[in-house]
DNA sequence: CCTTTTTCATTTGTTTACCAATTATTTGTG
DNA sequence: CACAAATAATTGGTAAACAAATGAAAAAGG
């Protein structure tokens, strides 16, 4: 049975691979002050000015109700600030403030990259045996149709899968 | 730049990657009633009988404070059993119950299984071919020295980042 | 034997994450 | 115009997940 060895090994790598992810993002934590879902997420507020609360959210593969409790957070400590919007009055625009500016400025690339630095190295024929062996695992797994989802950079969030079902929906 | 290309492929499966589990944990959800990390436990519980509340947060690479509330939705619903030491006071085992033990009869491996099912598949040649490119990856990463962390079959937890304290395993 | 340390489970507090329901506002239809 | 439907953000409730602190019990040391 080599292949139960194998296949082993995968599982063991896999969650290797999202251990180290996860290190790397306490680490940006630990030098920042903020979680790796905040610091992902004035990331992207960086990149694109200020943004719809949904359009963050859907940037950042996650429920608007989540997001939405990431931002009370960030704004508590004043990184960003949310403007509702004058023309259409239910949405609410989240920038960034000075000393979120400043903080980005700081923590460079401390957000993404992480990952993508430690590929960089690698030459473009190890990358591509990497590629093809995740392109098999994506194959089995039936998941090419499926967009990709979270797991970005600075974190892998990952965790909730609840699906969470009965609820009230029974009383 | 070939590379940029290959990298972004990489990220961009192992998202997918990710999202495949998360939606088969999901299934099994719906087919069971129990969220990912429930149907987890209960499938390491099965396999190693009555078992301490220690070595199963090991087992499943989790903080045994996060396991004291699974356990604690397990046993409410009567799942699951805790039953203190007689020898050793501190230590408290928990097994399945009758209903426990029918609930695994009748998930058979939804739990466990379905990333390793759809592993099997594959020739020995394939898995090599993947195992090797997750290898490469788990080498660039640092992360071989660390103990793998869970996302596991079930789902992925990961999220919490968190950085997961080593354990004993050390002192 | 008694004090100190260690170990085990649990509790407490924070953050993330989702779904479902709510509120406010806009848009669409009669 | 009035009323229904759709959209945007938020609130409420549950489940994870972790760190840190607590309480109880065992092990070690003097």
């Amino acid at each position: 049975m080599q292949k139960k060895v194998l296949i082993a090994d995968i599982i063991d790598n896999l969650r290797r691979v999202f251990q180290a992810v996860n290190e790397q993002s306490k680490k940006a934590e630990f030098a920042t002050g903020l979680t790796g879902p905040q610091l992902w997420a004035i990331k992207v507020i960086a990149e694109s000015g200020p943004i719809r609360v949904s359009d963050l959210a859907e940037r950042m593969y996650l429920h608007p109700a989540t997001v939405v409790g990431i931002l009370d957070r960030l704004e508590s400590h004043g990184i960003v600030q949310r403007v509702r919007s004058k023309d259409d009055r239910r949405v609410v625009r989240v920038g960034l403030t000075d000393s979120g500016h400043e903080l980005v400025a700081k923590a460079p690339q401390v957000a993404q990259g992480l990952l993508v630095d430690g590929l960089e190295i690698l030459s473009a024929k190890e990358l591509e045996s990497i590629a093809s062996g995740l392109d098999h695992l994506v194959k089995i797994l039936g998941a090419q149709k499926l967009p990709p989802q979270l797991m970005l950079s600075p974190e892998v969030n990952m965790s909730r899968m609840k699906s969470r079902r009965i609820h009230k929906t029974q009383e």
